[in-house]
DNA sequence: ATCGGGATCCCCGATTCGGGGGACGGCCGC
DNA sequence: GCGGCCGTCCCCCGAATCGGGGATCCCGAT
């Protein structure tokens, strides 16, 4: 017994051609069969619903559907496909956002091409791959490094803080006092372990938690 | 007359083995010569400068020595060499910070790889290849729409007032007044057209002006 | 040689911020 | 039903910040 079991069915997904073309080709390459390529999130969706692989690779940024808000769709209608994030780079925001989408794997583009090999088969046999780099990553921030959860009301707050908005005009924009614009402002700040509004702001942008 | 011109020379680096092995493959079979790969910035570099070749495709975001500082020194040592960058995305930044480090040449990883070849038969013919996409950014930022340019010590300031540090602090950082600190946050503000600091901040993370 | 830009420093008055406190209603979960 | 979290609003106080000036020095470009 060797080669001839059936091959794992795949579909990948990624919107820069050369991604696309070399991971499918390398897995092609690899013995697992690749029923369906992808360009864009929400045609990998449609494929997915479609063949029903028992793997999917996709990028995690891609145009009309991210690859975390894939999972979460294909998680609830076709359950049966692992679906596996191929990213350039994982930070914890990511991670932990991904974890609870149902992503089952995560391989780094930084990554030799035969891990996404044995990414693929792992996901396909049930259990769930991460790279050695995330994985770091990944317990770092479960001993106790979990980032911040900030409320609605907090995010809105900053993210027009990060317009130049004054307390008074934030206040005027969300139909609430400036007081309570510091209040909020003052939780997050708390929350974002930050000694300034500013660095509160620096923080919610570089861990993604406003846009 | 038609296959048997000597074939272009190029060079090919990217961080990730899946777009290195696409692209070196797929530009190969177009007929032109691969005639170095590189994993990171350094050894592309030395790629380079050891076999000189017309063209060299390279990541943006790669280790040790990213893509426009890669062909602001390669511009110096092997000017016959034209730089075409391979970018995920493309802003303002970007695109005015490598035109003026001697770039011949932007190509989205989202285009189709045709494009490559395209990009790379420009550059090696002396004219400059530019994404579509890419250059409609251009258009819209020369036409009035030219990002600021920081000043060092203002990014300084900035970085580090992003790290939630005061006016005081960042003076005894930097050994400069608290005065100074203020005198660069507010040309800084002007710069960025920030109404508060924080705004400054905020752009100039977003345009990736500072870290 | 002049001119501009960058970096440095200073003063001012008005406003805002940071950090502390308390308060009230609503909603959800235990 | 009670505690806990969220969102809302208010007070105080000292410190910092804002926006507007002006000033000096040096270096590189013209």
């Amino acid at each position: 017994m060797s080669a001839e079991k059936a091959p794992i069915t795949c579909v990948v997904a990624d919107d820069h051609p050369a991604v696309l073309e070399a991971v499918a080709e390398f897995l092609a390459q690899a013995g697992i069969e690749i029923v369906a390529r992808a360009r864009d999130g929400e045609e990998a969706l449609e494929r997915i619903e479609q063949r029903k692989p028992q793997v999917a690779l996709v990028d995690v940024r891609m145009p009309k559907l991210g690859g975390i808000e894939l999972a979460r769709r294909a998680q609830r209608s076709v359950p049966e496909t692992a679906i596996l994030l191929y990213t350039g780079y994982g930070d914890r925001a990511l991670l932990t956002e991904a974890l609870d989408a149902g992503v089952r794997g995560f391989v780094l583009k930084e990554a030799p091409m035969d891990d996404l090999v044995r990414a693929v088969q792992s996901a396909a046999a049930g259990s769930t791959y991460v790279d050695p780099v995330l994985a770091g990553t990944l317990a770092a921030s479960s001993v106790g490094n979990k980032l911040p959860q900030l409320t609605q009301r907090e995010r809105d707050v900053l993210r027009l803080l990060a317009d130049g908005l004054s307390n008074e005009e934030i206040g005027k924009r969300l139909f609430i006092s400036a007081e309570t614009v510091r209040t909020h402002v003052r939780k997050a700040m708390d929350k974002l372990d930050a000694d300034t509004r500013t660095q509160a702001v620096a923080r919610a942008l570089r861990d993604r938690l406003i846009a």
